[in-house]
DNA sequence: GACAAATAATTGCCGAGGCAGTAATCTTAT
DNA sequence: ATAAGATTACTGCCTCGGCAATTATTTGTC
């Protein structure tokens, strides 16, 4: 089978047992994957996540809605530059981290169960050099 | 960065080459894909198309819709088993599909610029492997 | 200082995929 | 023979992501 439909199969593989895991603390994927970032002090703001995330500012927009909705993160406007609203993980957002954590590295290891340092090392290393063929060449 | 954004990544832009390329044939990666499955007689019907696909029958069905009203693709009542209907590359489609073909195979062989046949074959094993991780484990 | 360009967040809109439900038809079990 | 279950195609419904436009604000240029 072609390595485009085995990478739509691994990611829909993986993405689907995120959303399985996560349904219980009533969230999907992409809303953990920005409250981590958010966590890890990775990104403090909306377009700092969709820079790292390579994600729409709109689609990030309504993401933010649904976490400030549960109580897990608070939009707070930045005094220096009106235009900026920084992103704190709020008290109810930092108490479930751990777990929401734990659940995102075991869906993760299950799939690469199995696999040596040297083998995950070198999937990266071939992922890497294909997005980098996409960014710079014609398609 | 981690296996998971990186592999969404990849495809986002193996997929995104895909229709960029494949827009001035009025067709988006999925249309190509299933039109390329009956080219090749690896799919004679919509449940067919679904199970090699791994796609959902209704998105299914609206995917040959279009192909259908672009002249691509005829649809024919089966006459043992009135419930299956057969699809047929309609003669435009069996005209274009070497062009499609060839934009195809393009976008992959871009992405994998740099990339000898051993290590195709490494991440194709490894995107196997990851699959079969998420089909049997527990996530 | 004034004006153009850039940036941040947001909103509406559209296309696409997954899910559940439906109708028609076939298969299997009793 | 008939009832139960499976299968096929299809349809609505919902959610989500990407795109384009908008508003507010800041930065850069002349």
């Amino acid at each position: 089978m072609s390595v485009g439909y085995l990478m739509a199969r691994a990611r829909a593989s993986l993405l689907a047992g995120l959303d399985a895991e996560l349904a219980p603390f009533g969230l999907n994927a992409m809303q953990y994957a920005a409250l981590k970032h958010l966590g890890d002090g990775i990104a403090r703001t909306a377009a700092d996540l969709c820079r790292h995330m390579y994600y729409d500012t709109g689609s990030m927009t309504r993401i933010l809605d649904r976490l400030e909705e549960k109580g897990l993160v608070r939009r707070e406007r930045c005094r220096d530059d009106r235009r900026v609203v920084f992103l704190r993980v709020a008290a109810a957002g930092r108490a479930q981290l751990p777990r929401l954590r734990a659940v995102g590295s075991r869906v993760l290891e299950d799939h690469l169960a199995g696999f040596n340092a040297a083998e995950v090392e070198s999937l990266k290393s071939y992922l890497g050099r294909m997005i980098e063929n996409g960014r710079t060449g014609k398609s």
